[in-house]
DNA sequence: TAGTGGTCTAGACCACTCG
DNA sequence: GAGTGGTCTAGACCACTAT
């Protein structure tokens, strides 16, 4: 009378868990294919999939859409209250960082936008939108929402550097205070597909508010991390 | 041409997530059964199941294991930083709070417990498993671990309280400064039980370390969140 | 004991990626 | 064009919950 000796699910699981902890599979390397692995564990696609979503769910793989699934690296040590911005963070963290301009537009402030900014009246915004990768994966797709009385155009300025230098250098502005959410959901369809997501699978969603020096509210930013890519880090000293 | 018109997952995922929004189902209202749902929408129970996780992915439906499928109440906003324990907090947002002591028990430190408190020698501690509720619902799992010599007796007082409160009053140690990661992963067996997930499902796991007022490392604790059930909300002013 | 979700089989077609 | 994961069908048995 064991309780359920052990399910196919948990064999499966446990032998791609052994094979990872044992550096057998390297981080980032392919896994077999679907196919390949139900016939190697004798069984369907179904309950290999099952096995795999698990695993990806617990943060030790992921997957590119219609592509395959790979071993997820170590996750990546984030403190949103750091003054440290995206690529120095990575740096100091051995990584390689890259940052992809997908567009940008301007706006009146609407909906989630508005919301975060706390205005009212119509409000001129611009909103950046940009795609991160950490060693060519990409990880974070970040939105950006500036008042754009703030910030004279700014648009014609490089866009893949951190904004918040470009905040200090061209205009004076320092962050004083900032503050965010962190939710776990799943990502939205444009942010899917730039993730080489598919639609609803997890993200770990952060908004954040920015503060400059007098108090005033400078921009918003929701970003959409892979969940496996990233670990928050927050020090109540710091 | 239109690419991919409607999946059957989306139309399936359209139709409850409207009546979640409009209302017609009810926060912590259980939805009709997987069977029940496949014959109203003309599909199988696994089209049915995929589209029932993907809203739980999205946090707005939960499942207890073997129960049903149940609409998602309000994330409770949670500020680790801030000096208010659980059931002030969340009182504070109008809801009920439970808390119910599942084991303690007294050991040396090893493996995780002894990385987090940061020793190394021999160091007898004491382990503290608590569920915690909110209107009536498991979501929060939470494991304490206390360098026992720092608190004699302990395990006599009242431990469905607030800890640090005890801490405050019996010892004189008060939280100077704390430290926490925030991970999105899956639950540990004992972890799932006792929250009636099933094994695997997706978790927000935080651990923290505490320090008292001489900078003295006081305490760590291993806190397992229901995804849905929260939203970290962090504030560097305060 | 009836009903639920959890697990599993054995297929199929489609949209998309990659070489 | 070959191969991948994404979606879907039509069933089945089991472990567990609720009554």
């Amino acid at each position: 009378m064991f309780s359920h000796a052990t399910t196919q699910l948990s064999r499966i699981k446990n032998t791609i868990r052994e094979q990872i902890n044992s550096e057998i599979l390297a981080e980032m390397q392919k896994l077999p294919s679907e196919r390949e692995l139900s016939q190697l564990f004798d069984t369907t696609r179904i309950t290999i999939k099952d096995a795999l979503v698990s695993l990806e769910t617990e943060g030790l793989i992921y997957r590119e859409e219609r592509r395959g699934w790979y071993v997820s690296p170590q996750r990546i040590c984030y403190n949103p209250l750091s003054r440290s911005h995206f690529h120095q963070m990575i740096n100091d963290q051995n990584r390689i960082a890259e940052t992809k301009l997908i567009s940008v537009r301007s706006e009146m402030a609407a909906g989630k936008y508005a919301a975060a900014l706390e205005v009212e009246g119509i409000t001129p915004i611009h909103i950046i939108e940009r795609l991160r990768f950490i060693d060519g994966r990409a990880v974070l797709f970040v939105e950006n929402c500036l008042k754009a009385a703030l910030f004279p155009s700014i648009l014609e300025q490089p866009l893949t550097q951190s904004l918040t230098q470009l905040y200090a250098k061209h205009y004076g502005y320092h962050t004083q205070r900032s503050r965010f959410d962190v939710i776990p959901t799943s990502a939205p369809l444009n942010v899917a597909k730039a993730l080489n997501l598919s639609e609803g699978q997890p993200v770990l969603k952060i908004c954040r508010v920015n503060y400059k020096q007098d108090g005033e509210l400078l921009d918003c930013e929701f970003e959409y991390w892979r969940p496996d890519a990233v670990m928050i880090q927050i020090d109540s000293r710091a």
